[in-house]
DNA sequence: AGCCGGCAGACTGTTGACACTTTGCGGGCC
DNA sequence: GGCCCGCAAAGTGTCAACAGTCTGCCGGCT
């Protein structure tokens, strides 16, 4: 029965459809303005708090208010922008330190539960890839190099995710590693931090390579709790 | 300095102030198209997978396209439609067991967090208004009543997270209950799964009374995990 | 009879214009 | 001189119309 009525309805839709379909809402001209907002937050052209104005956004994005309002709205749910009372538009969001904190506290959670899949699933080669990932942050690390630490840390949580295999916690860890971002990026502007923070991943892929699942989870959770107590600490001395 | 600035800025934004915000904003007809069309998927009037007609939603609702696009942007960042093709419009989003697992595991992670919270946090005050709610829930149990334990058990839940005061765990948390929640209705259908559910409310609160922190996370988790196997359970049998 | 091309209808994506609210400023009044 | 009222400009919220695309159907051809 059940059977037969998935039969009956649209065939799977293979994995290059999805892409197509992806690609093809991608050109919408709302999809564009919310990837164009969204570039101007994260890297800092919009500065959080800063209202936006509809039309000289639409003007600067080439597309009319109609779609930039949807863009809007996708990025009200997001996080990245926040409507203040009617008829006063939107602004780029401004966390407060306790908004902050909650945030951290709920991607360790996040980080904890993927390293607990990754003990349990992570194949060899996927480990060999994640410890050149560190080792590769090793080096920019030793060549003071900020930008590229912070670029190839991105890129190892994404692989831990890609490798943990689980949608759902990587789609929440990206979203709110977004949000974020401001904090984050000046965090690992401290030379001392970018070292904790390197010799936590490798103490992660450790507690993953152990295969114990319990120790692998707070490993994780570790790792990003230490982060937001170097926050806290650089909140009180800067 | 830093006082200075916010001493500049607008005043701390008071309860109330944040409420009239709130409520004017609910007044906007694209809030209002939001509201409607989810209370529409929640009750099961738009089906999974049914197409959203934008002409006949926006004539049902009282509004305008423009907002009622606005609204449907927002509901697709909150996974509850899902935009397939260009040119096809929106469909309420249908979720495939995969990823009806993996919001049991996600949920499982943010109800053990929760729990660990109140391990530390709860009042004593709090802690009797959630056993008297457990005690409500067994009533309705006692009496069959399967809607108002459902009722019941969300405002339970809910009770708890507004307890743990941790904002961004309730907003997930509600936000993945939304999304799970045509299969939640279903799976609590059943007499049994109600009676299980309930004793798992008890052995939380149990262990959130006695105070260890990690047991009540095992507890938590445990609570929604078991929700996961009797969905599984379900899943071969119907 | 079956298949292909073209056509009409429906619907989405987008735009420009309208209405109302808020805000900042200048003039008048106390 | 300070305060208040009214006005004009800016900006948001909303709508109705336009353009392009997809769907389903009819007629003709093979």
């Amino acid at each position: 029965m059940a059977a037969t009525a998935s039969a009956l309805s649209a065939p799977a839709p293979s994995p290059e459809a999805l892409d197509r379909i992806a690609r093809r809402r991608a050109e919408s001209l709302a999809e564009l303005a919310h990837a164009g907002i969204e570039r101007m937050i994260l890297e800092g052209l919009l500065a959080p708090g800063a209202r936006l104005n509809e039309q000289a956004l639409a003007a600067r994005l080439g597309v009319s208010r109609g779609p930039l309002r949807e863009a809007l709205r996708a990025l009200e749910r997001e996080g990245l922008v926040q409507g203040g009372p009617a008829q006063r538009g939107m602004s780029v969001r401004r966390l407060d330190a306790a908004e902050v904190a909650e945030l951290y506290d709920t991607r360790a959670l996040l980080q904890g539960f993927c390293c607990a899949l990754l003990a349990r699933r992570a194949t060899a080669p996927q480990m060999a890839a994640l410890r050149a990932q560190v080792a590769a942050m090793a080096a920019a690390l030793s060549a003071g190099d900020a930008a590229r630490y912070y670029a190839l840390n991105l890129a190892f949580h994404d692989a831990m995710l890609e490798a943990a295999a689980h949608r759902r916690t990587a789609a929440l860890y990206r979203a709110m590693l977004k949000e974020s971002h401001p904090v984050r990026r000046q965090m690992l502007d401290d030379a001392e931090n970018r070292r904790a923070s390197n010799a936590e991943h490798a103490a992660m892929l450790d507690a993953i390579a152990g295969g114990d699942a319990e120790a692998a989870r707070r490993a994780g959770e570790a790792h990003v709790l230490a982060g937001k107590r170097r926050w806290l600490a650089g909140l009180g001395g800067g």
